[in-house]
DNA sequence: CAAACATGTTTGTTATCCTGAACGATTTGC
DNA sequence: GCAAATCGTTCAGGATAACAAACATGTTTG
């Protein structure tokens, strides 16, 4: 046995619940695929682990990307207003980040407010993440470096730039520094 | 050899940028999720095909979700800074809106800083093409309808919707009311 | 310089994914 | 009514992912 039994039964109903949705049958799945009916059925079932490469090859054959399955909720309920102390808090070295809606799925862009405390830093951050990030500073003072660009930015100034180019945050001056910024998944 | 060959030497790519932009050694990131740095090793050299379950393990340790890990996208290219009064504003009513960008073209989202001023009230809006909306404020007090919902959001307090449903903006309460929000443009 | 530490890589061994084939249970056709 | 087809499941095997330990190469430290 092994530990992610309860994950690999939630993916595999989401597995599920997609390949009906497009009406067809764990074998006409595994035809359409070349991956053999019984794969299908174990990781549907939960029984099985699937590699990556395995689902890939699996949801090629219904369309979809393993970025939009992952993604997939079934039961996604949407929010719509956030009171302040529901955001989701994630903290990492004297930077807090509040997240607006609870994930990334399902969502164009994901909008944080970035809390830097006196001399955080992100460090130098050789490749980005993300698609495309900006932001607008309310108080404070950052330094921001984007590729071989740098600039200090007090409140009201604000960046915008491909996050796949390096990029470094750090806080400068007396105070801490709030930025709130977005950034976007490339639809893929 | 195996057939997806290719596609596990981009996974491996993406998952060693996101490890060391959290500035983990493969060993650090081994220690921290219980997974052997040689597993680590063998998935960023493209020489292994990870187990779902492997690959959420390891994630875990990045506090990265499957989801967000397979929307990722390495590559480059494109950054700009706005000082202050150089953001292009639109003023309309007791609403001002400063615009992070000078065009939109190109861009995955507009970043707005708005200020509504005592009173101030956008009326009903209903945005035609598919686009999402989300914001956080930052000062004030100022009551959002989305659809048939209705709130009343201070500080800190923030939102998400889809902009295809009808909404309105009204400022409330005894002082002027900042909300820094993102919009996902047309899509041409 | 040499010892101690850190990094990523490679090497066996074990666990398990993946497969083709066989198995029961329904449904369809004549 | 009895094949024939289709459905999902289960079962041994070869293939390989996952693991622990050793390896190679800097980098730091005394």
């Amino acid at each position: 046995m092994f530990a992610g039994m309860e994950e690999d039964k939630q993916l595999g109903l989401r597995l599920k619940l997609l390949r009906e949705r497009s009406g067809l049958s764990q074998r006409g799945l595994a035809k359409a695929t070349g991956v053999p009916n019984s794969t299908i059925s174990l990781i549907e079932s939960g029984k099985m682990n699937p590699s990556v490469g395995a689902l890939r090859r699996i949801l090629d054959g219904l369309a979809i990307s393993l970025s939009e399955f992952f993604a997939f909720q079934p039961e996604a309920e949407k929010d719509v207003f956030y009171a302040a102390e529901d955001l989701p808090e994630i903290g990492k070295g004297g930077v807090s980040l509040k997240q607006v809606g609870t994930s990334l799925a399902g969502r164009a862009m994901m909008i944080l407010k970035e809390t830097y405390d006196i001399g955080a830093d992100t460090g130098r951050v050789k490749y980005g993440h993300e698609a495309e990030e900006g932001g607008i500073v309310i108080e404070g003072r950052i330094e921001i470096t984007v590729g071989d660009r740098r600039k200090i930015l007090g409140p009201g100034d604000a960046y915008y730039f491909d996050s796949r180019n390096p990029h470094r945050f750090r806080q400068v001056g007396p105070r801490k520094c709030v930025i709130v910024s977005a950034c976007t998944p490339p639809t893929f």
